[in-house]
DNA sequence: CCATTCAATTAGAATCATTCCAATTCTAAT
DNA sequence: ATTAGAATTGGAATGATTCTAATTGAATGG
């Protein structure tokens, strides 16, 4: 559907632009709107629990299936974005922007990476002809600059 | 050290090649061989679980433990990669030129894609001075041309 | 304004993948 | 043969995520 739900959230504000741009239909109630405020607000790339630390401290009374049932709802309406950077821990990132992660295996900091202007990924890869792309996850693993300089 | 280990595995034989070339000094047992063996068979990219299935055909005694520790050792000589393409199951290859994997989100299946010979993806992504890569994953994700024709 | 309905939310159990651990086995050199 | 060290084992433990059934809450129709 593309008309707006018939139960909109209760309050609209601020976040809801990006709602409003994208146009979708994710109804952000409450809590789905406390767990993407904690995201957009952090820099690092939070894992559930960490968001779910963070949500508490104004919600108490949240539970961590509640954080997990947002954010899969948030990442289904493309609100958010999964990263799966190395085996267990998944986390998540509010930069819709095209951009890369890189992951430091020193520090385990994780710093976005934005493309050149003229960078057009299909171009590089042979896929075979018919294939749809839908998104791309692009992670490069290293040293980071600061970790660098301390060996 | 480069030096052979004093302990080298049982029987050389054609899987030591990549050994050799490599100069690791990686130990093949037995154990190690076969999962390294069954890995290079498929085409698909199996789970640790996969793996463990194909090789107990031959070695029955062989326990899931050991093909984890197996998989983590060829792992970290370099001689496998383990690919991470969505949360939950870790995949193994054993293609260790350079791609990218293609996941049809449909059908669950991988593509192996390669990339065209001009591809240089570093000067891409605008990485912070000092930053030391060592690896790249790229996932591509979307619908293969199978699904898409049956839609 | 109250009842109904449906989704959101909850806590805790269950599942799944992976890792840890302590005991055993194997290999190669002494 | 003996020893030392690594590989292997099974099973327990862990950690992340998902499932389930019950509860809550909001908006709509009466």
């Amino acid at each position: 559907m593309a008309t707006p739900s018939p139960r909109s959230s209760p309050k609209p504000s601020g976040l809801d632009c990006r709602l409003a741009v994208l146009g979708t239909d994710a109804r952000l109630t409450p809590h789905r709107r406390e767990v993407f405020q904690a995201l957009a607000e952090s820099n690092d790339h939070p894992t559930a629990y960490d968001l779910f630390a963070k949500v508490k401290e104004r919600s108490p009374s949240i539970s961590l299936a509640t954080v997990y049932n947002c954010l899969e709802h948030l990442t289904t309406h493309g609100l958010i974005r999964q990263v799966q950077l190395e085996r267990g821990q998944s986390r998540y990132c509010a930069n819709l922007h095209e951009h890369v992660h890189f992951h430091c295996e020193t520090c385990g900091k994780v710093i976005d990476a934005h493309p050149a202007a003229d960078f057009d990924p299909a171009k590089f890869w042979n896929l075979p002809a018919g294939t749809k792309v839908t998104r791309m996850d692009i992670a490069i693993h290293g040293t980071c600059s600061a970790c660098t300089d301390k060996s």
